[in-house]
DNA sequence: CTGAGCACCTGAGGGC
DNA sequence: TGCCCTCAGGTGCTCA
């Protein structure tokens, strides 16, 4: 479900309402995540406060005082959103975080790819849990030079390569479709073979679209909502992802669909010719 | 090392 | 109504 702007809305919404409240308990009904829950470890946040809250990649990250972070990755179909302490759990509510105000912060995930960790960052703030992860597309760190070094001589098309979260994070199936529309860049083309001055578009087109889906709070395809039940409004601007057969909104020749890494790709044969 | 394929899990929607 | 098939916004494993 979620890519960096759907994780980015959460966490802005989170951060408006969290931090000062003090965890009470937790509320565990299934633990058969990706990895199990870490009941205990939860358990142990008792009588802690959060102090931030934080987005790394795909991963949000809620800061306890005393060290520890909690980290919950919502895979395809993880929403979090807040709730009345009490209120009655549907059948994938796996987890409350119960909060001193009467709420609590429900993890819900109807296919289990998520994941919730606690872990203790390092004094940067990061946290080694999460393994090798690229730069923030939004941050200074991601440009264009290091887009092309790290591009040289790779075969593996261009789509997949933005999708590899040791490249760049954040981006998933829908944006990944999106930004190579707005390049013109086809999505199967070896990334390798891009030049400078493509990587530089591609860059600053991902940055963009990024940065234009956060600020419309994401997109909703089925089963992304804001912490309070909201959609996303990127969903209307979408170009190329799920239009198959849909005119081109740049030049009406049908969108075309296949597929990349087992994932559907769309793009323009006639706008993305290379 | 790279890239490809598949597994993990449940639900929604289409065709019959 | 029901069955069966395909597909779904992510990641991480195994294999060649």
């Amino acid at each position: 479900m979620p890519e960096l702007p759907e994780v980015e809305t959460v966490v802005a919404a989170l951060r408006a309402h969290l931090p000062g409240k003090r965890v009470t308990g937790v509320a565990v009904r299934c633990e058969k995540l990706r990895r199990p829950i870490p009941v205990k470890a939860l358990q142990n946040l008792a009588d802690k406060t959060i102090s931030e809250v934080r987005r790394r990649a795909k991963y949000l990250l809620i800061d306890l005082n005393d060290g520890p972070t909690l980290v919950i990755h919502l895979g395809m179909t993880g929403t979090l959103r807040l709730a009345a302490n009490g209120e009655s759990a549907g059948r994938h509510d796996h987890l409350d975080l119960q909060l001193d105000n009467g709420e609590c912060l429900r993890f819900r995930d109807p296919r289990k790819f998520g994941l919730v960790m606690v872990v203790k960052p390092n004094e940067q703030g990061e946290i080694k849990e999460l393994g090798e992860l690229a730069p923030e597309p939004l941050n200074k760190d991601f440009t264009a030079d290091y887009f092309y070094h790290l591009s040289r001589k790779r075969t593996t098309p261009v789509k997949n390569f933005i999708m590899d979260q040791r490249r760049v994070v954040g981006v998933g199936n829908i944006y990944a479709s999106e930004t190579l529309f707005r390049a013109r860049i086809r999505p199967t083309i070896a990334v390798g073979k891009l030049g400078k001055k493509r990587c530089r578009q591609l860059v600053n087109v991902i940055k963009e679209v990024l940065t234009e889906a956060i600020a419309t709070g994401g997109t909703t395809i089925s089963d992304f909502y804001g912490v309070d039940g909201s959609e996303g409004a990127f969903a209307r601007e979408l170009q190329v992802y799920g239009r198959t057969g849909k005119p081109c909104v740049a030049c009406h020749q049908p969108i075309e669909k296949l597929t990349l890494g087992g994932r559907s790709t769309f793009y323009c044969p006639q706008c993305q010719k290379k």
